[in-house]
DNA sequence: GACTGACTGAATGAACAAAATGGTCAAATA
DNA sequence: TATTTGACCATTTTGTTCATTCAGTCAGTC
């Protein structure tokens, strides 16, 4: 083994799911972008999906490292909660990823593609909802139910970057910040 | 003219559009339906989507009275998104319309349900925005981006009405006025 | 024994035929 | 004469066939 075999598949295909999503990324590219024979692939995952599943799992593992990196217990939750904000708006750039396999489900619905964003869906929440949990419990905002303040979360957080650019120019991070704050900061502060 | 042919065929059509959806109710149906020639539909429409277009320009003014109906100048902007929020959740089950063609626009992207559900959209925002500014002006709540908080508002409702539902029980209607009274109400409040 | 790529069967979509549908209009009706 | 109508036409949608593509295998190579 020249090198690390299994990484160089990973890396491959995460390039091209990131280039072309999961459906126009063949199994034969990414033997051919790994320089790898086909068949190596199926020695390290069962099939196309697990290949799949390993990165998004992966993504999801660093999407969390990184809030990590910049969430401080001994600060507010609503200083944590900005920061850990802006480090994923930054986060997300990097991430061509996620916004390729958003566009693929809502534009063709692939379904191993809902299948993997429902599993990210319910990871971000299950870790926000834990936050906020965390704080209630500390007495930092007022009790309200968790899962559904997460969920709310999330869908402001995916209105503001991805549906208000339908029709409108794209909101600065700042901007979405600051209703962030408005929103959900302000209405749970004691 | 025995009866208004035109409301007949309007009815008729409303009845289709909302039981089947824009793309499964054919004119022949709507004829049908309606007891009517279908030669006598283009008598009073150009064509399928400019009936489809009077139908939901009729839902838009409905649903404008429906709200105006419970909002009362002489009280809090608060107590009236309160109270027009019940209003349209109340409403909302007499539509099967609304939801059908919400249900449409996201499965099969139908381009006729496209547009007429962006102007519906646009029409919602318009009229929250205005109510916005005049609390604003009034000096009721804080200052705030009134077309961005329109569009915000309605992508809550969206959310906790149709998105939540997919995964987890309905919520209760008082629930669902909690929820905006927690996030947008303290959240605007000075 | 790790690796490969030609091979296989299933899935996909292009191309064509058949059916359905939106819209028209000459004839029937009132 | 003014309305209403449904058979009719052009176009779109749907169903079918078939060639191509692709995920996954495995006999053969190094």
């Amino acid at each position: 083994m020249v090198v690390n075999r299994k990484q160089q598949i990973i890396d491959a295909a995460t390039k091209s799911f990131s280039l072309f999503g999961y459906k126009a990324t063949t199994m034969d590219q990414v033997a051919k972008l790994a320089n790898v024979g086909k068949g190596t692939i199926y020695t390290f995952f069962k099939n196309k999906e697990e290949l799949f599943d390993e990165i998004v799992s992966t993504l999801i593992l660093e999407m969390k490292e990184a809030a990590e990196q910049v969430i401080d217990p001994q600060l507010s939750f609503f200083e944590n909660v900005h920061r850990a904000l802006y480090r994923i708006l930054e986060f997300r750039k990097q991430h061509q990823l996620t916004i390729k396999l958003f566009q693929e489900e809502r534009e063709m619905g692939t379904p191993a593609v809902q299948e993997v964003m429902k599993k990210l869906e319910s990871a971000i929440i299950a870790y926000i909802k834990q936050k906020i949990e965390e704080a209630i419990e500390k007495g930092e905002i007022r009790p309200c139910d968790a899962e559904i303040t997460a969920f709310l979360m999330l869908k402001l957080y995916v209105a503001l970057i991805f549906d208000w650019e339908k029709n409108h120019e794209p909101l600065e991070k700042e901007k979405i910040a600051e209703l962030f704050e408005l929103y959900f900061l302000k209405g749970l502060s004691k």
